[in-house]
DNA sequence: ATAACAGCGTTATACTTTTCACAATTATAG
DNA sequence: CTATAATTGTGAAAAGTATAACGCTGTTAT
């Protein structure tokens, strides 16, 4: 069965509120409860949990620690995902900072960056390698997933290098879209995008609310 | 009429590739070729463009320079808008190194943060003013549109005392939702989010590819 | 000229995702 | 133990998006 992309992404938060609930005690939750939390609707939730697999029970709800370990298990592999970073520039250490010790089996494992100042540095405890060494990191890290951070026109070459080196998931912050073969999946993140449909939709609204 | 937000968000990225080609000196497109390089079909490119009015001529495709400057008016407005940054650590300064001189009619005005080492200084030609001096900022600057890049547990109360100053747009990087009022458009951007779906279908698609 | 072709605009069709609605299930109170 | 109320799980309807199809328009070649 193919899960909705839309699904994954409000399973991924469901997760983080279940997480949140785990450490206020709360042990258990209603589907409406979550979704007044994530803004969406009660049956929505209930749908998304058919994918998952997740059971909850009438009048007692959903188990919280059940829940977060159901969709864990479903968004992320049993076995801990290595994640490689390249670019540590502006983005790519603020990127690095911020999932630092955060989700412990998505870890960035390695970064790569072809600034020779920056290469052999520990940052956030993350080693940065050279690009060279790219496959040979990435085969004994067991790492296939990577984080793009690089400038826009260096991205495809390294979108390139890291599927040649075994990569089959891409979170690309470079404002271009990659060309990658069907096998690979590639999540553009695009603040440009995020601030124009911003941009256009707060003016429509404004628009709207004045009639 | 209501355009869909997917229609929007490609629309931003039309809007670049249009921008790319001038540059390169090419004066038309065929939508068949704009969806090669975003990655979708020409049906759909050409269905996009009916909600911009944008014309283009039989074997001749679209003038990139028009085309350009269609998207342009339809995402943002005539007069730019102004926007503001709430939160310089580390994603806020990348943010803004970021944006600072990228687009002409969608410009970061006025940075606010509540660490009083940063109130007073000018961080890549903008100014970051104290949160006390939000609404009479937001007010002279006609600031409709804000970036929050506070920490969650500050995100909530940063998104009310915006909105209160007249801010009825709002690009998120708290990995919380947000509550807003109906005419407050959100768009949440988060990393989690990214990693674990690519971490998801990047899996996926591993099994899918070995059978 | 005009035939042959290429590509746009739009209508119709197919597909995806969300919402609705309700039977089945479980807790609780009397 | 039974009635009542609350909440789940899911099929069916609705809404939202994407693709296909095709008439029309403009270009090119003969
Ligand atoms: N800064 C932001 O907030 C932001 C936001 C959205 C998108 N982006 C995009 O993210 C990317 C990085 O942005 P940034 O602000 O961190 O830029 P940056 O210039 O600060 O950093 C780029 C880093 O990539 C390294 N690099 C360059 N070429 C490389 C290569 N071929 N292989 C490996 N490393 C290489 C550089 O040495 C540098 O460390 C850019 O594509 C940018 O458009 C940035
Ligand atoms: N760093 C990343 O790559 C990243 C990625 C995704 C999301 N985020 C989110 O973005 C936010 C900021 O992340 P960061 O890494 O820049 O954190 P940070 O700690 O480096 O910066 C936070 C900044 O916000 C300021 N601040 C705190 N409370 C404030 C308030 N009430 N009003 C105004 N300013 C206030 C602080 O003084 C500081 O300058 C966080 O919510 C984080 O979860 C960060």
């Amino acid at each position: 069965m193919v899960t909705p992309e839309k699904t994954v992404e409000r399973l991924s938060l469901y997760r983080r509120l279940a997480e949140e609930m785990l450490r206020e005690g709360k042990m258990s939750v209603f589907s409406h409860q979550l979704a007044e939390m994530a803004g969406v609707t009660s049956s929505q939730v209930r749908r998304d949990f058919m994918f998952i697999g997740t059971q909850g029970r009438a009048n007692t709800g959903y188990n919280t620690k059940e829940l977060k370990a159901g969709i864990d298990q479903f968004l992320v592999s049993h076995e801990p995902d290595g994640v490689a970073l390249v670019g540590i520039g502006n983005l790519g250490r603020a990127v690095l900072a911020f999932f630092h010790g955060r989700r412990p089996n998505l870890i960035i494992k390695a970064c790569f960056d072809k600034d020779p100042d920056k290469i052999g540095r520990i940052i956030h405890g993350c080693r940065v390698y050279s690009i060279e060494d790219m496959a040979s990191v990435l085969l004994s890290e067991k790492i296939n997933i990577a984080i793009i951070a690089v400038p826009r026109a260096f991205a495809q070459e390294t979108a390139e290098k890291l599927i040649q080196a075994g990569v089959n998931g891409i979170v690309n912050f470079a404002p271009v879209p990659l060309n990658v073969p069907g096998n690979v999946y590639v999540d553009n993140v695009d603040f440009t995008m995020s601030l124009e449909k911003v941009a256009h939709f707060a003016r429509k609204q404004k628009i709207v609310s004045e009639i």
